[in-house]
DNA sequence: TTGTAAGCGTTATCAG
DNA sequence: CTGATAACGCTTACAA
């Protein structure tokens, strides 16, 4: 039934009257091979439609070139927009994006780092949940390099990148004082995630410093829905706030819309409102929110820089590090006073 | 440098006290294995951290369980979504999700298909762009399946999934004169891809049937800044439209804004708006768009069924066929009248 | 620079 | 049901 479909490099070798280690060497970067043959080896492949099989390459090298990325709500701009740079930055350093979806399952990030080992992926890039110890200690210990972003970790084996969460929600509150609001309010999700506690902890400690309490608000998933319904419980109360840091821009957008068209309140007149992300919808005219942009592509290329080194490569580099990256304030019209 | 960091069949065999061949069945679903003999090798493997080598497998097999998808422009709402319900379906399937993001560089789905040949992909799934015909028969000669979703294209070979999209502007024309608007405008992007302009002509062509002129405006990238500037363009004539048509809803949003925030002009009260892809930020209570949906779970769902079938099997179904799926309206605020 | 030969970790075939 | 043996398509010492 499944007759011969591909042309394997003895076929390759055989028309081009050499041997099939030469058909190996002009097809691997950096080999010794004298440019007659080379130039043979070339067009007979060309003429019989040959394609190096990558799955015997990575089987004799140790080195599949594929790269997993292990992600979930992967719909959202944000995470869709560093996947953008993930994947496109994947290819220049000539490796391939395997993508793996762990929206429904739990635990399924342990599920897709064992199938990253099974396809002896040369490393992993983990956007969202967190994966068990006994899986990281097994993917470094089969030599896959792993990328924690947003993690907040503090194990040793992987790259942690990660934002200056804390600092940052502090810097809002300094602007929403200068706004002249006096009623503090954090909008977050219950996904409790490292760095989305970390903003909710950084706003209301930054507030306290100032002698101000924050009322703390969590609801439901990260997303638009949720921050209406924040702005619903939030906004029907006695002491209403004057000023809201939502944990992402989703929420923002969801708390704007229902503050505006449900409730009558003016952004930014009566209310100030910050997010945090950058994603596009920020910057659209009926929104033009005050937020933190995510360094996306600096991200990526932090990623993958670090990940496709050579395996054996700077010791010392290859040893798990943390970077931490500045999130940087974009200033917008929910703020008064910019 | 690199020791052996792999387990390998042979080793769980000799510990399991079994020969290979009881391994690999051991982890081949519907081989015939005795319980003993199964559970001895699962031991084994369990305390040994043996993980089959999918490379090695699919190298055998003639199947790598690879399925490329080939898209551009991935971090558009439209796109991600889809690839959501792609990826998550696939893995249902038992498949596995490789990305190749044709963003820059042209002719790059070309490119992107030798790659899903040199890792021996089942089959592969394009978004965007449209392959080379020397390039899709080589997939086909080659045992790859190919799916293209909004091609439209007419070879033989892959499998086509498209839209109502001619039939589908047609409704939008009823529904804008229906809700009493006259000067009907169509806004598009350059991009020029086989559903824009059917969606362009469609809706032209059912205004004339109905004896009335279509003002048409094609500019940029299909974007929400694109939209921005056709309305600059179109809102700013002598003779205003009062019915715009989007060709999708980035445009639509973008185009909505800059006639409200810019023109001030009422939507729906003095302009009708709709757009196309029923994208989340189509249902945010700032657009409330009018748009058609994307059938995406149906799309994807079509689309994997087809690809996941074993090579051999119904040699009808994987001669290429071509699926045409309803776009719905769904009606919200931005025209008058629902 | 080139060819020879020995693997890499599987699965398929075919006896037993 | 089980085990030997032969592929699969490639890379890489090693020797020429």
């Amino acid at each position: 039934m499944s007759e011969k479909v591909f042309v394997s490099a003895q076929e390759v070798a055989d028309r081009a009257g050499v041997s099939r280690s030469a058909v190996s060497r002009t097809f691997t970067p950096g080999a010794s091979v004298s440019a007659g043959t080379r130039r043979r080896v070339l067009e007979a492949a060309e003429a019989l439609g040959y394609h190096v099989n990558e799955l015997a390459r990575g089987l004799m090298r140790n080195e599949s070139g594929i790269v997993c990325l292990i992600v979930s709500d992967l719909a959202t701009p944000y995470r869709s927009a560093l996947l953008r740079e993930l994947t496109l930055l994947l290819q220049n350093a000539g490796k391939v994006a395997m993508l793996i979806n762990t929206d429904r399952s739990d635990g399924s990030v342990d599920h897709a780092l064992r199938q990253a080992i099974r396809y002896r992926a040369d490393a992993s890039v983990i956007l969202s949940g967190m994966p068990d110890k006994s899986i990281t200690q097994l993917c470094l210990r089969t030599g896959q390099r792993l990328v924690l972003i947003n993690r907040d970790d503090d194990e040793p084996g992987p790259l942690r990148i990660n934002l200056d969460d804390r600092e940052a929600a502090g810097r809002v509150v300094t602007a929403f004082v200068r706004a002249g609001c006096r009623r503090l309010a954090f909008a977050n999700s219950e996904a409790r995630t490292p760095s989305l506690m970390a903003r909710e902890q950084g706003f209301v400690a930054a507030a306290a410093a100032l002698g101000m309490e924050v009322s703390v608000e969590r609801y439901g998933w990260t997303g638009y829905e949720a921050g209406k319904v924040l702005a619903q419980r939030m906004l029907t109360r006695a002491m209403r706030p004057d000023a809201v840091f939502c944990a992402t821009d989703l929420l923002a957008c969801g708390f704007m819309d229902a503050a505006r068209h449900q409730f009558s309140i003016s952004v930014p007149g009566q209310l100030c409102i910050a997010g945090f992300d950058n994603i596009e919808q920020a910057s659209w005219t009926s929104y033009d929110l005050t937020t933190f942009a995510q360094p996306v592509s600096t991200i990526a290329s932090k990623a993958v820089e670090w990940l496709s080194q050579a395996r054996g490569e700077s010791g010392d580099n290859s040893q798990g590090r943390s970077i931490e990256l500045h999130a940087e304030l974009v200033w917008r019209g929910s703020i008064r006073g910019g």
